[in-house]
RNA sequence: GGAAGUUUAGCUCAGCUGGGAGAGCAUCUGCCUUACAAGCAGAGGGUCAUAGGUUCGAGCCCUAUAACUUCCACCA
């Protein structure tokens, strides 16, 4: 029995608690049912999940109601990132610390219990979004379990050569103080100014032109550099060049990267300026000139410079440059720089030892897996490989932070060799634990720990070995690895998707998933994306299922299409809220012709069949859509066929229901069946996106007489019928003589149900139309329908208007 | 500078392999019809961005152009 109004705000936690309690959407592991494998992207632990992660997640959700209910043992887990510099910055956001300052182990320890309480938050909302999820399989990037992954696959890297330790130059963010992998970076347009300085020729009153963006490297300058082909400037390279402001020269080197054409075709080279800087120094092996310090003050090098912020530095020597007559000319400029995602620091280049894993020299071999995989939408892999095509930087995994997987590394006091952990000893500390020999190089028994941490990316880059118990129970690995699907949203694709790309490969020698299917972004207006850090998002997930309630949500999160980005409307979520009212009404309807009804084969009348076939044509297109993971497109074609059911088949069937004795007790029989049939049907279709009302309707209602404990529990496809476009061409042809009649009713202001004397039906498949008369003027309320063969004409009479 | 996507009704979008221009919302007109007025029935509204081309026929294919969005590169 339903209740008479649908009370979402108490039905969807009873539910929530049901499925729960009764495992419905658990993974077997021991069934003999395909196995369905989603790689949930784990979020990052730092503020609050906002309706751009539900509309993402949802997207990945569907599918994994639409796989169990289409006969595969979905292996659905969720995960959290909660390791890493995202979560660092929260917590010294939120706490008012700088983590250099109360030390690591206070800090981390801060770290620790600060996303043991967001986690939680963050599980019950999406919980409370009806998210299915096989809690049992919830997984931490920081988990003892995930940092000996981590640490397993820096070993497996080690012995592969796949991994190396190096002092090169790399990006580095100076707020963050730590270096960063060229896929954190973001461009931003910022203005600067070209200033044209004179630089004199040693022993010379001669000056040369040079431009720089940068002044306050000069005291970091190695050398200067033209075109091997530059005729105008040749006559430099034997010279010296001095330095503006400060006391030293250097030397003029060619080469092909620098343009002729730009400026006066003569560069300065500094320890960092940019990437080319960075090239140079590598290709000539220059002396590396620090002249900015890791938190971004000038250092000692500086000369008058020294502990200034880099900005207030730029500005100060272009003061003294003007002032001491180097200042050609400057031009107001405005470029794309590059900054830290995370923070929007401009980035510097910096020399620190440091771990990469390579990442250049395969780049066909991430192409060809690229390949293998599909994308959803196509149009979407295409960022992918423009990353791979411009990757110009191996992957720099080494961070000089503190809430992380420690490197397993120490190094040796004596000979400086890296010493790497054992495999068995992992998860290993090594500022607290030890090597377990000494110095395979020298011998040597004093070391230092590497007190860096992994890249975030470098753990999270592991879901799928994390999630398949790679290196764990190899029965397992092998049962699920490479998973189905991997989704996310396409701001990740250059880093979450390419990485697990890379050490997929290294790790495994194959791709990591089939599938991925790519989500777009919640913008918050024009250009405008909501993110968590940025506290954009206006109104909390909870309070739009506070306000809609969860299916309503859910509604709107599937009326986007793949890949692209959609704007948060109270108009489709007002839309989402009608169709939740209006299957609960159709419930209720079909209720008091269904108790204690069980669905027996009967003749079924014409227009039973026909919206039989009508669903059955519905489901074909609703597959098409949702194998291809337009999970949109599928919606729209479920709740169409809907609507009609409800507004066409039921009001012409429900005359049968209410009277069979004037229809008859075969007529109402036959609606019995279909509306049983088709709305159980459409209830568990419905299911996939609005898990609690169809639970509501189905435990209150056809649960009386079936078996299975939950809606979510069958399996959907099509209805038993050997009807086809035939039926549906007729019973639509029906349809719209029924609409003629309604017109003339609504074009005469008469209410629908006024009787119409006589209608007269020519048309050429006369034979069907008469086989549904009894409809017709029950539906239409006509005394009297005369159906004859010729070209099609309705012939409408006088409306009834006295009650007789 | 390279690339991808988008451009269809006032708004949000659907239109599969070329043949009828569509849906929802909004607007307007009716209707309390034994589930639902959070409903039902109906109506109006479009040079399918622009210009060429292919074709018997183009929203769809080709070429060029424009606008918007995004990714990447440039950062002397």
């Amino acid at each position: 029995m339903l209740q008479n109004k649908y009370n979402a705000s108490e039905s969807e936690p009873k539910w929530q608690k049901f499925w729960q309690e009764e495992g419905i959407y658990k993974f077997d592991p021991n069934s003999d049912k395909p196995i369905y494998s989603i790689d949930t992207p784990p979020p990052t632990v730092n503020g609050k999940i906002h309706m751009g992660h539900i509309f993402s997640y949802s997207q990945a959700e569907f599918v994994a109601r639409y796989k169990r209910m289409t006969g595969y043992n979905v292996f659905y887990p969720f995960g959290f990132d909660d390791n890493g510099l995202p979560t660092e910055l929260y917590v010294e956001k939120t706490h008012k610390v700088k983590a250099h300052e109360i030390g690591r182990e206070k800090f981390r320890q801060l770290c620790y219990d600060t996303v043991q309480s967001l986690e939680e938050d963050f599980k019950n909302l999406f919980i409370s979004v009806g998210n299915s999820a096989d809690w049992d399989l919830l997984y931490h990037t920081v988990s003892k379990e995930s940092q000996r992954a981590s640490q397993l696959s820096f070993l497996d890297l080690y012995n592969k050569d796949k991994s190396y330790c190096a002092s090169a130059p790399a990006l580095w963010c100076t707020k963050c103080r730590t270096s960063i992998a060229q896929s954190e970076l973001e461009s931003v347009e910022r203005e600067s100014t070209f200033n044209y300085l004179k630089f004199f020729i040693e022993g010379s009153d001669e000056f040369v032109e040079i431009a720089t963006t940068r002044p306050e490297l000069l005291c970091a300058c190695d050398c200067i550099l033209i075109n091997p082909k530059d005729e105008k400037n040749k006559h430099l390279l034997s010279k010296r060049i001095r330095i503006p402001l400060y006391d030293f020269s250097v030397p003029v080197l060619t080469d092909d990267k620098v343009d002729m054409d730009k400026g006066s075709g003569v560069v300065m080279c500094c320890t960092f300026g940019d990437q080319t800087d960075a090239q140079w120094f590598k290709k000539y092996k220059l002396e590396y000139k620090k002249a900015i310090d890791d938190g971004g003050f000038m250092t000692e090098i500086a000369g008058k410079y020294f502990g200034m912020k880099v900005r207030d530095a730029r500005a100060q020597i272009i003061e003294d440059l003007k002032e001491n007559g180097y200042m050609l000319k400057q031009e107001n400029i405005t470029h794309q720089v590059s900054v830290h995602e995370r923070c929007g620091t401009e980035t510097e280049i910096n020399l620190k030892r440091q771990w990469f894993i390579k990442t250049l020299e395969n780049k066909d071999t991430w192409r060809k897996i690229g390949d293998e995989i599909n994308w959803y939408p196509n149009f979407m892999k295409s960022r992918y490989t423009d990353w791979v095509d411009n990757l110009i930087m191996d992957w720099c995994i080494s961070r000089q932070k503190y809430f992380g997987v420690p490197i397993p590394v120490w190094y040796c006091k004596d000979c400086q060799t890296p010493i790497i952990a054992d495999a068995d000893q992992l998860p290993v500390n090594p500022i607290t634990d030890k090597p377990k020999g000494n110095c395979p190089h020298c011998g040597g028994a004093n070391f230092e720990p590497e007190i860096d941490i992994l890249d975030t990316w470098a753990t999270s880059s592991l879901t799928p070995q994390i999630n398949c118990k790679w290196k764990v129970n190899d029965v397992m690995f092998n049962k699920l690895f490479p998973m189905t699907l991997r989704p996310n949203a396409h701001d990740i694709i250059r880093t979450w998707d390419f990485y697990t790309i890379v050490k997929a490969f290294y790790h495994n020698n194959s791709r990591p998933w089939d599938n991925v299917m790519i989500s777009g972004f919640l913008m918050a207006g024009k250009g405008e994306k909501v993110s968590k850090s940025k506290s954009n998002a206006k109104q909390s997930t909870a309070d739009f299922i506070k306000q809609y309630s969860a299916d309503v949500v859910r509604y709107w999160t599937a009326t986007g299409s793949l890949g692209r980005d959609i704007i948060l409307s109270q108009d489709e979520l007002k839309n989402g809220a009608k169709i939740v009212n209006k299957l609960y009404n159709a419930g209720k309807f079909i209720w008091q012709f269904i108790e204690g009804y069980k669905p027996k084969t009967v003749d079924l009348l014409p227009m039973d069949r026909w919206v039989i076939a009508k669903y059955n044509k519905m489901f074909e297109s609703f597959k098409k859509h949702f194998d291809k993971y337009e999970i949109g497109l599928a919606m729209t074609e479920l709740e169409s066929f809907f609507w009609n059911f409800c507004d066409n088949y039921i009001e012409i069937s429900k005359n049968r229901l209410y009277k069979p004795e004037i229809y008859g007790e075969d007529a109402k029989l036959s609606a019995q069946y279909t509306i049983y049939t088709v709305f159980l049907k459409v209830l568990q279709l419905f299911a996939i996106y609005l898990p609690h009302v169809t639970e509501e309707i189905y435990q209150n209602t056809f649960k009386e007489t079936q078996s299975l404990i939950s809606i979510h529990k069958f399996v959907i496809g099509k209805i038993e019928s050997e009807d086809g476009d035939e039926i549906i061409k007729n019973g639509d042809f029906v349809v719209n003589i029924i609409s003629l009649i309604r017109q003339y009713k609504s074009e005469n202001k008469l209410s629908l149900k006024t009787e119409i004397s006589k209608v007269e039906i020519t048309c050429d498949n006369e034979e069907f139309v008469s086989s549904c008369m009894a409809d017709i003027k029950a539906v239409t309320s006509t005394r009297e329908v005369e159906i004859s063969k010729g070209d099609f004409n309705v012939k409408i009479g006088q409306p009834i208007l006295d009650n007789e």
